[in-house]
DNA sequence: GTCTATATACCGATAGAC
DNA sequence: GTCTATCGGTATATAGAC
């Protein structure tokens, strides 16, 4: 699948998700019209996310928010009851977003090279696609409370959990040759995630994000030794 | 080499860095008897290290840094003259150390294979023993201003440019076989950051850093198809 | 060299006009 | 539904006693 493909597929729009979030969060948004508070949110989350990922949520002051956004502090406070609950917001729809995602695409009868391969380009499309929110997960997790910092670190492993499922599925069958599915799926993670961490990197150097996905599962492959003697 | 051999070769003590630090900014720093800076610098450090960790760099107050250090504001403000420049004074001593150690360890001469096992072996040990500041340093790049920003940037390819040059020396000598050394040294770079980023992930798991040192090797040899017919 | 006390600014959050 | 004005609190940073 190409990403193009992938794209119009995933239909992925700010919109979309910023209704959910709406629907989601009706105990905490005072505006009643829909039309209306989707417009606002998608212009606050757009707009906080840009800043956060400049110089951190923290360092965001809401005042900043309220500048850049051009909503009033009055008004942004209709949206959220704390600027700990924005960040919250933030958090757990980019986690529902992966986890639908992920599972929507990932076909469990296909054979482990074809699953492994497409988990891979998944992962890496929907990052591409969703990129400011992954880092700013990424970049923020520490600063959440306990049970959030719970939630992602269970996201995560998630995640990780469909790699190693896939290289023991992989490794039964005398696909793959994996001495460690743990580990094997915690650096193959990692190489996922560097994508939209490093993103200025791959940027500067013109790396597409189908070159990326193409040497990383070539990259893969040779590691696990596939279709080789 | 062993993890313990390399912890007593590399011999970084607190005190040695501080005693540096102590040197390179005496413009900033009242304290005038060293004895006293470096035990104090030491102790700031650590702490604004561990706090910073925690819940990131801006939420840390000066007044927490004071109390968690026992050290009064006043007496803070005798070692840097903003907060800034005590997030910068870690950064650039962090940047230093790599270099020096990373450069120091890596015999030019050695065979590229031996060369790619050293390289993986220091970074991973290097940033083991001093992984809060690695931590810290990945974390709070972009707070910085922009010039200390392009520093970090620098240094990142820097270090990247070292694993580049391995496996361009491999591929023409036919020891490896690489298709694209610049996105390959990118990945094996993903691996090595995650073992400081993800330190939580490790230590649950009980993987100790040569256990890790001994998987990311065999798996990038796998990868670059060393010892294959 | 280290402390306490304080200056000044800005933070998150809210009340109430429109 | 959005605005402005303002609250109380806390931030960084400094002055001056000891």
């Amino acid at each position: 699948m190409t990403f193009e493909e992938f794209r119009q597929m995933a239909t992925i729009s700010m919109e979309e998700i910023c209704s959910e979030i709406f629907a989601e969060n009706q105990a905490s948004i005072k505006i009643k019209k829909e039309a209306v508070a989707v417009k606002n949110l998608a212009n606050i989350f757009n707009t906080a996310l840009r800043l956060s990922n400049e110089k951190g949520f923290q360092s965001m002051s809401l005042r900043d928010l309220s500048r850049a956004s051009g909503l009033s502090m009055g008004a942004l406070y209709s949206y959220f009851t704390s600027k700990e609950e924005l960040l919250e917001m933030i958090q757990n729809q980019g986690r529902r977003l992966t986890r639908t995602v992920l599972t929507r695409q990932i076909d469990v009868n296909a054979e482990p090279d074809v699953m492994l391969r497409t988990a891979i380009r998944t992962h890496l499309y929907l990052t591409e696609i969703m990129q400011k929110w992954f880092y700013f997960s990424y970049m923020e997790t520490k600063n959440l409370d306990k049970p959030q910092q719970k939630k992602s670190i269970d996201s995560e492993l998630e995640t990780e959990q469909v790699f190693i499922d896939i290289l023991d599925a992989g490794s039964r069958k005398k696909v793959f040759h994996v001495e460690n599915s743990v580990l094997a799926a915690s650096v193959i993670k990692s190489m996922l995630q560097d994508w939209y961490v490093k993103r200025w990197k791959y940027a500067r150097r013109q790396v597409s994000v189908e070159e990326y996905a193409e040497f990383v599962i070539g990259f893969i492959e040779s590691a696990l030794q596939i279709n080789r003697a």
